[in-house]
DNA sequence: GAGCACTGC
């Protein structure tokens, strides 16, 4: 295993630093006041204690995306079956047609066939590995036939809904009712029994059982006989591997060192989609095995030239597709609403006679305008996002348009700000998109992008822990006893701004000691399934004695909005802009939520109070189901105060802004920004606040504010300087 | 003043 981390920051020579520097803060705040210099002062101390520098930061950070997306293959290496170029069909000159034989389209090969190569691999060796596109039936059948080997198989999978559905697949296989033999564990819905040999769940569930059957373990005499099984699992199955979510990473690195142990006895199958298995191999070093998987055939359309206005693109093409071929869906990816509703209202005026529908798709979308795309109807084109890349699949696609782009979440260690940026597709996922035609009948896919721009492209995306905010994981890491983060084995470590990033915050909480180990405070922290700031303000507001209103507003903040996204155009609009202002509370999103949520209480939670205020039904319940998980973890609370302001404080006070001449200025590392349009508090100009999350579009926005006064904020800063 | 992709405990 290589190692190539050049600087290790050790405990000791952070206390020091902190110690001189809280010295000095603690001075700063103790006058804290609004005078301007002093507030300088401040930031330039914390911004020291940070250790981080702005600029030089995010230089390194630019530089380190540009690294991983700049896999730079030699264009002039076009494979001898791409030579075959001519002009498409369609007559567009525009694009050029390319003929990828794919080998492993040829020769189909059945789970059957392999069933025993993989379980001979598994008796070998403790990890195997097994590859296989989408379609042939490895998630169905794998899984069912080990259970003759082994007796307790988890199989996890990265959605709610996907172990849900194969859950009830496989046991309809088998033959039995779903939670005896077969079942299934997600958040909020447990369909399994002492009788469950084989589990279908999410890869966070798996992880909170890990979780508990170590603490369990803690309190426990045969620790020893325990310590054999992972989580008591004699097989783990990793399934979508290949999507490399924070979990699934943490996942694999965690399982694989409990399988250094020379007693473990636990076994590891990861199945993942062909592309990017070499990395699992290296990683493991264990044995792969592929599974030939015969599709229909696709055909690839490449623009002969690299445009700026992939939309434009994209619409003409889909229009071409309709106009020049006889039948067949068309499925474009685009990057986000705004653009989905300028396609949408584009297309529509270009094809007004034609006899085809255009759809919208878009996670915020009405669920029953999302249900339309399933719908047999005309000739249908779908304008989506890359929600129907994995989690929605639409049968009967033939023609794929692909923008070639998407939006994505990126986390700047350095300002503490994500950023939502449009990144370019990798191989992977123009694959993937690709592969949503020719499902069920042979497929054409315009990419709107060169053929030399696709062979610049990276093998696969970037993985998630390199792009994500790790307060939350390292918290976790801990609370499972690992407490040298920076030299755990990931696949793909992260950076050490953002593990000593989330490190710091941690200390700073008390949720680790100087030691870096975690705290009885922590191990609290850990159980509340909430980020950490949020689970801070909970404990705080048991103290204060607001528990249930805090409570409610964090299962709130759980997700980005409850309300449904709809446009000008829309012909209920006016009514939908007055329910959101009706709830729109003048102190802030934190307050509209609780009104929503009492309202909805005094409507006695009828869907039918939902879909007249225009909240997305799906995600009310969620909240509902979130807020009774928190109650139930602190029982016999009852409110006796109002000051969620000062609960909040205690868990937000590091994400705390101040007005300034136009905008707001954050406290700690004087970001400027702006309180976000959509916010109920925009008019009111408060002083101070603090807010849920800050973003950065065209401008910097902080998401979902709260006024606070400024003796709110003392409290709280004082506790953390006076550590 | 100006509008965010997708998941999960």
């Amino acid at each position: 295993m290589t190692k190539n981390k050049t600087k290790k920051t050790t405990y000791g020579k952070k206390d020091k630093l902190k110690k001189r520097i809280k010295h000095k803060l603690k001075k700063t705040v103790e006058s804290y006041s609004d005078d301007p210099v002093k507030l300088k002062e401040m930031d330039d101390l914390v911004k020291e204690l940070t250790k981080l520098d702005t600029i030089k930061c995010e230089v390194e950070e630019a530089d380190r995306f540009k690294r991983y997306f700049s896999k730079s293959e030699n264009v002039e290496d076009m494979p001898e079956n791409a030579a075959d170029i001519c002009a498409g069909p369609l007559g567009i000159d525009e694009f050029e047609h390319i003929v990828e034989i794919a080998d492993d389209t040829q020769i189909e090969e059945t789970i059957d066939d392999k069933i025993g190569e993989i379980k001979s691999a598994l008796k070998n060796s403790r990890v195997v590995i097994v590859q296989g596109n989408t379609g042939c039936g490895k998630t169905t059948k794998i899984p069912r036939m080990l259970m003759d080997e082994y007796r307790k198989i988890v199989c996890t999978q990265p959605r709610r809904l996907a172990a849900i559905s194969v859950a009830r697949k496989v046991a309809g296989d088998v033959g039995c009712d779903l939670g005896s033999k077969v079942g299934y564990t997600v958040r909020f819905d447990d369909k399994t029994s002492s009788k469950t040999r084989l589990k279908f769940a999410t890869d966070g569930v798996l992880i909170k059982e890990i979780y508990s059957k170590q603490v369990r373990l803690m309190h426990s005499h045969r620790k020893k006989k325990n310590m054999k099984k992972i989580a008591g699992y004699d097989l783990i199955v990793i399934d979508e591997a290949h999507e490399r979510t924070v979990n699934i990473d943490f996942l694999l690195g965690f399982i694989k060192r409990a399988l250094q142990s020379e007693k473990a006895r636990t076994r590891l199958l990861i199945m993942s989609a062909t592309l990017n298995t070499e990395r699992f191999v290296e990683y493991f070093q264990c044995p792969l095995v592929t599974i030939k998987h015969r599709s229909y055939n696709i055909e690839y359309f490449y623009l002969k030239y690299d445009c700026d206005d992939y939309l434009s693109v994209c619409i003409r093409t889909a229009q071409a597709i309709i106009e020049r071929e006889r039948d067949g869906d068309v499925l474009v990816f685009l990057t986000g609403q705004d653009e989905i509703e300028r396609a949408h209202f584009i297309l529509s005026g270009k094809l007004s006679g034609a006899d085809v529908v255009i759809l919208k798709l878009f996670s915020t979308m009405p669920p029953e305008e999302q249900d339309l795309v399933f719908q047999h109807s005309a000739r249908k084109i779908i304008l989506s996002t890359n929600i129907a890349e994995t989690s929605i699949t639409i049968e009967n696609i033939k023609f794929v348009v692909d923008s070639g782009v998407f939006k994505a979440k990126r986390y700047y260690a350095c300002n503490a700000i994500d950023s939502l940026d449009l990144i370019e597709i990798s191989k992977a996922q123009a694959k993937q998109r690709a592969g949503r035609a020719g499902r069920t009948q042979p497929g054409k896919v315009f990419r709107i992008y060169s053929y030399s721009r696709y062979l610049q492209m990276a093998d696969n995306p970037m993985p998630e822990i390199l792009r994500s905010k790790l307060h939350s994981t390292v918290l976790s890491m801990k609370s499972l006893g690992i407490t040298d983060v920076e030299n755990f084995d990931f696949i793909d470590a992260p950076s050490l701004e953002s593990i000593n990033q989330a490190e710091l915050f941690l200390y700073y909480i008390r949720a680790i000691d100087k030691n870096g180990v975690i705290t009885d405070f922590g191990r609290e922290l850990a159980n509340i399934p909430l980020e950490p700031e949020t689970a801070i303000s909970l404990v705080a507001a048991k103290r204060i004695g607001c528990l249930n209103a805090v409570a409610t507003i964090s299962a709130f903040l759980e997700y980005q909005t409850p309300f449904l996204e709809l446009r000008s155009d829309h012909p209920e609009y006016r009514r939908y802009k007055s329910a959101r202002s009706y709830f729109s509370h003048p102190k802030g999103d934190f307050y509209s939520f609780l009104v929503i949520f009492y309202s909805w209480e005094q409507s006695k939670f009828s869907f039918g109070f939902l879909r007249k205020n225009f909240l997305n039904i799906k995600t009310m319940v969620q909240i509902l189901n979130v807020r009774a998980q928190i109650l139930r973890l602190f029982p016999h609370c009852s409110d006796t105060s109002l000051s969620i302001e000062r609960a909040f404080c205690t868990g937000f006070f590091m994400k705390a802004a101040k007005i300034s001449e136009n905008g707001y200025k954050t406290i700690f590392g004087d970001v400027e920004c702006y309180i976000h349009p959509r916010d109920g508090l925009l008019s009111a100009h408060p002083k101070y606040v603090v807010f849920y999350e800050l973003f950065s579009l065209k401008n910097e926005y902080m998401g979902h504010c709260l006024e606070v006064l400024l003796s709110d904020l003392q409290e709280p800063i004082n506790r953390f300087v006076a550590k």
